[in-house]
RNA sequence: GCUCAAGUGGCGGAAUUGGUAGACGCGUCGGAUUCAAAAUCCGAUUCUUCGGAGUGUGGGUUCGAUUCCCACCUUGAGUACCA
């Protein structure tokens, strides 16, 4: 009999969809986890082999998790929301709902041809209603929430606002310490409940956990919409590479930096990869340092400017004896008398006051100048060092020395407070900037030289020429220095972040509602009870060029506040129907939750995001698997959401994933051809030599093993065989040989291998294999599909030990020592292998276990039914076939995982002597627990069994720390 | 620039806490089987001037280093005027 795997698939993916296999419970005796994939965008293309790469790696070790005798949640859905499905639907020209669900039931055959174990019972999608109805409930949840830095969690607004109605908001009378936007107006309480309800309303947004703002954003006008700053690579879009600018626009924004701090803290308690951590931390970007306040002096001109622009509302009233203030931010206090000019950002609140006549022109021609250059030219142009004097001086707040003020735009407005003291001799910019304009560098570092470049190390090195401060290390003078300005009032210490509030507002059709509906322009949630809020349906999806949102076309779309529903838009009237909100959510909000949804089974999905029980049984997600482009989006913006509804007490978790593992991606072969310059001729790769060509990429199906190009196939090709029809193609040695790069497998380079070609040559059992074969999990590797029937033949022979040509040849036989020998060294392996999460290496183990039991003609049921438990994680199909050749009922998938038992490794871990390099070595593998005395005992034991055997007497012995000892010889 | 990861045959990659480097697979070569091919099976396969040399380069620790330490080079990933 033949190992017929196509049937065998077929027949067991249908026993598993048929008998439920995979479905999880919540409730069992069995101890719980939790293995969750990144779930997929479903996008028109379908999947390609690198895509499964991660899906078969959590689906071994969920199958392995249950033969361990553990309750295994192993989910999947679709992120089926966003600007992937939409970017499809709009080339294809049709609904994204339609292309939405025609492509979800792709991908579901793909992924059921590959035999995963998933529990569909679960499945989640991200824009069904049923789905987003509670993601437009976190939403509302986040905006009735403030952050209190004092208990250090997110709290009822509510609580807020009976502080501010006894209180009022001044940090010294209501105690408050809380997250809020920048330059907010300080009110009393009686202040407040004069205010309008309007008022208080707008108040209230600069503390809510998701606001509405006026800020400058990323906008893209190609894909018309704004994106966050993790969706933007090199000034251009994450998806499609298109340009970015900036745009001021009113937007929801998400206040995540009120959560910095625990999203820095969280990742010491998780169990993820050092290096996904660190982008996080990077991400984040904490420093820790102070906050310097310079009074400018004043000039008359100033003071009349001032009352003009009335800047600084609502501090005291400036004058000579109170001057402006310019607030820094720095890391090295230390080097406060280091200080020999400031520098503001062009867009600084204070450059129009504070500039002189004598230098308005050159200013503003400098501003102009600066906020003509797009982000690229200022992130490509960074040696160009660039600036204006504003004729303005700041006083040093120790030294009362008077301190020049330019503007340069190598400081940032968004970053600190948008101005910096400069410090030249510590810091290398600042340093290009003196030495640029003329600038004083004055040397405030003991016994370091200055002539050619900053020091900017903190380390080993002391103050000179500081005052107070002459003689300290950068830790004492740093305290010290906090400490004076603190004194003087000028200063405190301060940690800022980097990390920016989220932009939550998309000019999309293709994502989720916001639930919220505006009455006199302010913004009010729609009760849980009427969610959710269905996105309605439009003429025309598409985004527009100059920002309107799509929705802005729908004509079912106000809010009628008697009836609580969705009615036509010119209804409108100001008192009981009201415009909704345009945007909708972007495609991070879905996901940064779904892994609660899942704890739920679709039947019980009933009042609340998940029941508490579910909540409480499955906790949070033992081990999840997915790519590292998600480190500083989905990554990060799901831990905040978790640490929120943590807050609110809605989860009972801080951390939505314990153990993180980054799969590698999976690269395609390219190949090219080389069409001459200006000709309509192909040149094989030979023959270019220094010829001008331009490489074009064909398809790598007509390009054999030997890199010949199919060219009668290339020519008939239906996509794009009409570009070579006339071609003339210049063969060397009768052969045209295209030229190679491995690159990112993608449609758009033409070198993507398919997995259902792969099911169908060699089987989804020889794919799974293969995918782990190709290297280790977490690094990028090339596909080559000619290596796969290595792994193919590996079946093949695994079959051939189990059924001959006339039949089964497993019997009752007695095992011998070899063969329990090969089982349990396999056990032990593969084993460690699962948990190390090493793959790649247990393939190769099963390799040669299935050699050594031909060889030994292996035929006992003893032995070969547990070696099925052991590979069936790996190739689930043929292992269920051969299980239930062997005479048992049911699937192998719920089998105890095999006991290893080193007794049968006893004989091969006995140690023999070896003659190595001349010198005689003797390795002994001993006990750690073992005595001192001991461990002599039985060295001199050996010393003698080495000089029998090899008739010399070992010169010394090493006893080396731990378990080894080394006797040489 | 900074941070992180990694450099091993023709290729993908193995090598436990420092202990016979190159497991396993691909490819290549040779052989068996076949009228022939496919498929299958068996053998060889780091280089070599046959002394040896050898895990990016140069040092170090060690009886012993792919593994640990220092410096450098290269590649990849992330981030980028972050004060």
């Amino acid at each position: 009999m033949q190992y017929h795997f196509n049937d065998i698939e077929a027949k067991w993916q249908k026993y598993w969809a048929e008998n439920q296999t995979f479905k999880a419970s919540n409730s069992s005796d069995k101890p719980k986890y939790y293995v969750l994939d990144m779930f997929p965008y479903p996008s028109g293309a379908g999947l390609h082999v690198g895509h499964p790469l991660g899906y078969i790696a959590s689906d071994i070790y969920a199958r392995y998790k249950r033969h361990k005798g553990f309750n295994v949640l192993h989910p999947q859905g679709y992120d089926s929301f966003g600007l992937p499905a939409e970017q499809y639907a709009i080339q294809t020209g049709q609904h994204p709902a339609i292309t939405t669900e025609t492509n979800i039931k792709t991908y579901r055959r793909q992924l059921d041809q590959i035999g995963f174990s998933f529990d569909w019972s679960r499945e989640v999608r991200t824009s069904s209603p049923e789905y987003y109805k509670w993601t437009q409930w976190i939403f509302i949840q986040l905006f009735e929430s403030y952050y209190c830095f004092n208990d250090n969690k997110a709290k009822d607004i509510k609580e807020l606002i009976y502080v501010f109605k006894l209180n009022g908001n001044c940090p010294k009378e209501s105690g408050l310490n809380v997250a809020c936007d920048d330059n907010i107006e300080i009110f009393s309480a009686d202040d407040w409940n004069g205010f309008s309800s309007e008022k208080q309303q707008e108040i209230l947004l600069q503390y809510r956990l998701t606001y509405l703002a006026e800020t400058e954003v990323n906008w893209c006008p190609a894909l018309g919409t704004v994106l966050a700053n993790d969706e933007i690579v090199n000034g251009v879009s994450e998806r499609g590479g298109h340009p970015v600018i900036r745009k001021k626009m009113t937007q929801w924004s998400m206040r995540i930096s009120a959560y910095a701090e625990r999203l820095l803290q969280g990742l010491e308690t998780i169990d993820w990869t050092e290096s996904l951590k660190e982008s996080q931390r990077n991400w984040i970007g904490k420093s820790v340092g102070a906050s310097v306040t310079f009074n400018v002096k004043m000039t008359s001109e100033m003071l009349k400017q001032v009352q003009h622009d009335e800047v600084q509302s609502h501090s005291e009233l400036v004058s000579e004896s109170h001057p402006l203030k310019i607030e820094v931010f720095t890391t090295r206090p230390d080097t406060i008398f280091g200080v020999s000019f400031m520098t503001l950002a062009p867009e600084h609140e204070l450059v129009q006051t504070i500039t002189t006549p004598e230098q308005k022109a050159d200013v503003e021609a400098y501003i102009l100048a600066t906020s003509k250059r797009s982000e690229r030219d200022r992130m490509a142009d960074v040696k160009t060092i660039s600036g204006v004097f504003t004729g303005a001086y700041a006083e040093h707040p120790f030294s009362k020395k008077p301190i020049p003020i330019w503007i340069g735009d190598y400081v940032l407005a968004g970053y600190g407070t948008g101005a910096v003291m400069a410090v030249p001799c510590g810091d290398q910019r600042d340093y290009d900037f003196a030495k640029h304009f003329n600038i004083p560098i004055p040397n405030i570092f003991e016994g370091v030289d200055i002539s050619e470049e900053a020091y900017a190390s903190k380390d080993n090195v002391k103050i000179a020429n500081s005052d107070f401060l002459d003689g300290m290390n950068y830790k004492k003078a740093s305290k010290r220095a906090i400490f004076e300005l603190e004194q003087l009032g000028q200063g405190e210490g301060k940690t800022n972040y980097r990390l920016r509030d989220a932009v939550f507002s998309r000019q999309r059709y293709w994502g989720e509602p916001f639930p919220v509906y505006y009455v006199n322009g302010m913004p009010q949630m729609i009760d849980k009870q009427y969610l959710p809020i269905t996105l309605p349906e439009v003429e025309k999806y598409l985004p527009t060029e100059t920002g309107e949102p799509p929705l802005g076309r729908a004509d079912i779309w106000a809010w009628d506040t008697t009836t609580n529903t969705v009615v036509s838009n010119d209804k409108i009237n100001n008192t009981t129907i009201h415009p909704l909100e345009l945007n909708t959510m972007p495609g991070w909000a879905g996901s940064s939750w779904y892994f609660f949804r899942y704890m739920e089974e679709k039947a019980n999905r009933g009042e609340d995001f998940a029941s508490k029980d579910a909540l409480n049984y499955w906790e949070n997600v033992d081990l999840y698997i997915g790519g590292s482009e998600h480190a500083t989006g989905h990554l990060l913006y799901s831990r905040f959401w978790v640490k929120f509804l943590k807050d609110r007490e809605f989860v009972g978790v801080e951390e939505p994933f314990k153990k993180l593992i980054n799969q590698g991606m999976i690269l395609g072969t390219s190949a090219f051809v080389y069409r001459e310059d200006g000709t309509n001729t192909y040149l094989s790769k030979g023959l270019i030599n220094d010829k001008k060509v331009a490489p074009i990429h064909v398809k790598v199906q007509y390009v054999n093993a030997s890199d010949e190009l199919d060219i009668e196939g290339l020519k008939n090709d239906g996509e794009f065989g009409e570009d070579f029809k006339d071609a003339e193609f210049i063969l060397e040695d009768g052969v045209y040989k295209v030229g190679r790069e491995v690159e990112k497998m993608s449609k758009s380079k033409y070198n993507v291998v398919n997995p259902d070609n792969i099911c169908e040559q060699y089987g989804a059992d020889s794919l799974r294999l293969y995918e782990m074969f190709l290297g280790p999990l977490e690094q990028a590797k090339p596909w080559n599909t000619a290596g796969i029937t290595g792994v193919h033949g590996f079946l093949k022979k695994l079959w051939k030990l189990y059924v001959g040509e006339d039949g089964l040849l497993v019997n009752d036989a007695t095992p011998t020592k070899d063969n329990l020998k090969t089982l349990h060294k396999t056990i032990k392996k593969v084993e460690e292998d699962i948990e190390n999460f090493s793959f790649n290496t247990s393939v190769s183990t099963f390799m040669i276990a299935v050699n050594e039991l031909t060889a030994q003609k292996c035929t006992s049921k003893e032995v070969l039914q547990p070696l099925l438990v052991l590979l069936s994680p790996y190739a689930p199909h043929i292992t269920e076939e051969l299980y239930s050749q062997l005479g048992n009922e049911g699937s192998i998938a719920t089998v105890a995982f095999p006991k290893f038992d080193a007794s049968h490794l006893v004989e091969s871990s006995k140690n023999y002597p070896i003659s190595f390099n001349g010198k005689m070595r003797f390795t002994l593998e001993l006990p750690m627990d073992m005595s001192k005395d001991d461990i002599e005992k039985t060295v001199m034991a050996h010393e003698k069994t080495i000089a029998q055997l090899d008739g010399r007497t070992p010169k010394k012995v090493i006893i080396v720390p731990g378990k080894i000892v080394n006797i040489v010889g």
